[in-house]
DNA sequence: AATGAATGAGCTTTCATTCAT
DNA sequence: GATGAATGAAAGCTCATTCAT
């Protein structure tokens, strides 16, 4: 009913496609991130937009396509961050900024849950797979090369495309543990609230996530200190 | 079929309420594991469990109740991992062995993805998050106290109590933190296999999570480096 | 696509309201005859004829009012065929025509399959009833009396009005059968490929139903042979 | 309503299973015949037998499977009528009793109109083809071969097998036109009473068809007589 | 204790139709 | 005269649940 709101706002002409299709897009979006796919209806969909469920098929086809459309419109949120800074200090406090308390008030939670829905699609799977690990990369090259451990990878020149290779694996495996610890924060805020952490702002998250990330990005990997 | 030679396996008696009540939780467990709250139909459930549809209503009462019934076994996995080791380093190692690539495989996943299906009930809620918070103080008691920056706390005498509260919550904060890295892995490695991360076992997570876990639990917050 | 071609050729004026109603019509009679009043979609027929759909209202009031029209449209072609010529033979030979592989291209089926098309109206049952009526009574008409047997009617001259209904009676249900049997053709053709009813052409038929026909509409009722 | 009557009827158990799935395929049997597939629902059926919309899909699995259900029964009553009597004469008396007014109460129509409804279904489409055509088999071997124009076919031993297999085809063709017939019938009496057809019994059929089977069965086709 | 029969509510999807430009 | 936007009703199907044996 608050949505209904939103596309009655204004003096914008009552009938009106692309404002209609963002309606429903809108609201679409903020369900699937909070609901899931299958506890998303889309009467539901449609009674927020303001709209009747019959122009879900005129705009999207069908539920898969809204899905996928509201997919997409999630990649811009994930991307219109304006990338992400060098080093791992600076990311750690957008990431801290990004998954603390008050951030995405518009979604009620953050956008990266949206890739966390019901697959059993292949191609959905597929889409939410290399966006994740699309973010990923592009924490890999904000963050730099890790420090490697130079004297084990001096060991012959011809070697040296393996190695190339096993350190690039290694870089992204350390990239994903980070998107991992974000997704993880955004989950247990969203299943549920887990305290303190749910309320904690970028002031307490900060320094924990700089350590972590500078532990996961640049140390190199420790030997067996057992 | 299988599930139900599970169940006539023996000479145990055809009626053994117990023991249907059991296959009827396993089966469920798995399934909610697997495909979470709405994908999971009772029929699959029962039949995997070789038992009638109508005998969830017997002992669950609903497909809530099933589904209560599973969150509570499933705490018993977690739990029974016989308490985490103490230290940074080898609880980093039991958690690399726990996430890694073939860990759990008669769930198919790790348990803690139970505890993030779905169904929108304020109980579960409640019992979710209080086994989420377990989990955290649990990892937090068995890492110790971080090493505080002393000089920071030694403020004043009658500040003690606020600054023990502060302290305590901020221990609770990066053992959550922790947890939301577990949390996030074994998201992302059921949530479609994100590559490398997914097949990574423990010889080349264990090195990566090591520094993650000293960093989140061990070393002081660090100031403003910026 | 091509429809919309067809409409939109020469220089007529892009608004024109015959020419509009007239691609409807066309588009509609087509899809009703091959596919059934359920199957025919009212955006399919205003695509074929690459209009709006909402002229169909405008033009036809709705589904119904078109199918009307279409059907009227299609007594037409009924009836265009110049008239049956007069004596069985010559009859069986056009039916042998009109009822083989190749005729109708235009419509992919014999026009007669469009009088039993669906939709649950009393006015169109009035319609379709009539129309087949119409038709068998031509067929009638161009057969001529059949012989009948003189000395059964030759019994009084004031039952002479009774034996006249009664003859009157007896040439509908012979020509009626006719119908029916050109009828049947149609539909085993249509109603998937009867073989080898479906390919036989005029040369195959005409003998068969020569025979046929003589003996709907020409022979004496015989008396009980057995 | 009157079906509730008829599932009802009897001291028989209110669960029956059997009984269902027959007063499911007697009512779903005799809307598909009078209103085709399309316009045949679900819900329709289910309460004309007195039972839940879910049971079709627990005894037929779908629509399409209540539908071939029901062609598989229809076809028992083509088939049950004890097999056609030898003889054009004979055979012409069963269909002129078979397709006069008052059979088939139980249907409100004759069951070979259930093989003129809506294919679109490859399988569907076959079920009703071969059932078409092994009646006309039926029809064709029951009549007996028709005398065929000796002269005709004594024109070289070697050509024996193809002038065997032309006869063949043309015994086909004929008997498939005696079905045309039937199905002519049927079709006119059901695409809302066509007359005086529709109202004629046995009586009044027996003598014409008994004339035109003749001609379409046993007469040789004749040359061209024009 | 266990089963199969039966129900009702809800979902997505499809269409003919109507409204406003 | 013509269009695209929007609606409402109904269909097939699925599922948790309940009833009667």
């Amino acid at each position: 009913m608050d949505a209904k709101t939103v596309r009655d706002a204004g003096a914008g002409p009552r009938r009106d496609a692309s404002a209609t299709r963002e309606a429903l897009l809108t609201a679409a979006h903020s369900r699937f991130i909070r609901l899931g796919y299958e506890r998303t209806t889309l009467r539901d969909v449609a009674n927020e937009a303001g709209v009747n469920v019959a122009l879900v098929k005129r705009y999207f086809g069908s539920k898969e396509g809204l899905f996928k459309a509201a997919l997409t419109a999630n990649d811009r949120f994930l991307d219109a961050d304006g990338g992400f800074p060098a080093g791992a200090d600076r990311l750690a406090e957008v990431l801290a900024r990004q998954f603390s308390a008050d951030a995405w008030p518009e979604f009620g939670e953050h956008p990266v849950l949206m890739l966390l829905r019901d697959p059993h699609d292949t191609v959905l799977a597929g889409m939410r797979r290399s966006a994740l690990e699309a973010f990923a990369r592009r924490i890999a090259e904000s963050a730099g090369p890790p420090a490697t451990d130079t004297s084990d990878t001096a060991d012959a020149p011809d070697t040296a495309d393996a190695a190339d290779a096993a350190d690039a694996a290694e870089r992204q495996l350390r990239s994903q543990l980070v998107v991992a610890l974000g997704v993880g924060m955004a989950v247990l805020r969203s299943a549920v609230a887990v305290q303190p952490l749910s309320d904690a702002g970028p002031r307490e998250l900060a320094p924990l996530l700089r350590s972590a990330l500078r532990a996961l990005l640049e140390e190199p990997g420790d030997g067996d200190r057992t």
